[in-house]
DNA sequence: GGCGCTACTACACATATGTATAGTGAAGTA
DNA sequence: TACTTCACTATACATATGTGTAGTAGCGCC
């Protein structure tokens, strides 16, 4: 998958603030990055950015539309080929991020940008169709559920960054990190914690539960 | 696992004030979260707070230490001991602290709260080596590592709490948020993505490109 | 040339918010 | 009683920050 456009400085003026906005949410969250602050990584003044976008809730819901707009454009170009690292479509999604994975790790984390979750939800739902067709046993969710809590699951790199990059000891951003991670990744996914069986036996415990217990507070 | 203390409103003052923090942080975040609605939120004046606790910063850091000391207590007396719905240690943990989930959520996708993601880690770690010792062939990765993100992953749910409830289709605080997402926990985790084969292949393929690739930027 | 439009800047404004200070009353103690 | 301490309130202060306004320069167009 390719990347999204990064680093041309000959930008319009409008195009670098979205730029600079990008980087500097993702840096400092929504609340911290200052509408001056992005003004003057984008080299312009504070009046500008008003100008251009009128406020800082619409210029957050600038770059994501631009950013969901970016990732639907690449999806359907470049159809999604995966990589050793990317062990499912929503990891090389993130790759094709690249500088904006800080950004989309903010907003998923502070609660706006559902379209983005709920369009990498759908990537990976077709994925699953695929992966579907060669599985025997019935799955205990629906496909929509599945995909939902893996694609979160995919996401927990980004968004949880620095404690893993802590508990890896390497920065993730390095040649190093990212290989451990994807060596970590690719160990915990042909691991299954659970046999079949334990699963099983487990989920008949959850549905007796379930069935039989009032609700817990009166 | 028992629960963290939750809600005795005859608490003294001081503890009503890290109450009301730890709810009003977890709701809106640290930034939107204010000294003044903490303050009323506990039914107290804005300066009792700073009385107490010196400044907004020392407030969240006393925050943080009064998780981490619960959490380590409970861990103490009562040993680790897994429902059906949570098929790991910090599944099992999250569900300890109760209401104040959303703050660790918060916490950890701010970057602060160090402590608190390492010593889940701590606890997975510990549980893999049972786990490990039942384990034939040798991992990929260091156990420190597949703990690392094992805890990551599972604290994804709470982390993007509404995307995932949105993703269901039904909020996760409800029974049968919970019971779905058990369901689909179970099935995911007892349905690996990748089978033994595929994943020493690409294990191989990744560590030829890890050796022999130059550094990409010169 | 004159007109209008647009990108852009400088600056003023209102306010939310963390922080600081002064004061009060109650409880404990010598 | 006199003094100290401490939990607690009311209020003031400084400032960071989003927002609004007025003005300028360049450019295309009639």
């Amino acid at each position: 998958m390719a990347r999204i456009e990064a680093d041309l400085e000959d930008l319009t003026a409008r195009a670098r603030i979205r730029d600079a906005a990008l980087r500097q949410i993702g840096e400092h969250g929504f609340e911290r990055a200052t509408i001056r602050g992005i003004a003057e990584a984008a080299g312009v003044s504070s009046g500008l950015v008003r100008h251009h976008f009128g406020s800082k809730q619409a210029l957050r819901e600038a770059c994501d539309d631009y950013l969901l707009k970016e990732i639907r454009r690449l999806g359907d170009e470049t159809r999604v080929d995966l990589t050793p690292a990317d062990v499912n479509p929503v990891g090389s999604a993130l790759t094709a991020f690249g500088p904006y994975q800080r950004y989309l790790a903010r907003a998923l984390a502070e609660g706006w940008a559902a379209p983005l979750f709920d369009e990498m939800v759908r990537v990976y739902e077709e994925w699953l169709e695929e992966v579907d067709k060669a599985r025997p046993d019935p799955p205990y969710a629906s496909r929509r559920a599945r995909a939902t809590v893996a694609t979160a699951m995919s996401l927990v790199v980004p968004v949880l960054y620095q404690h893993v990059s802590r508990g890896l000891g390497v920065d993730l951003a390095t040649r190093e990190g990212a290989h451990l991670l994807a060596l970590t990744l690719l160990d915990i996914h042909s691991h299954p914690v659970l046999t079949p069986e334990t699963a099983a036996s487990l989920r008949e415990a959850l549905e007796k539960i379930h069935d039989v217990t009032p609700p817990p507070r009166s």
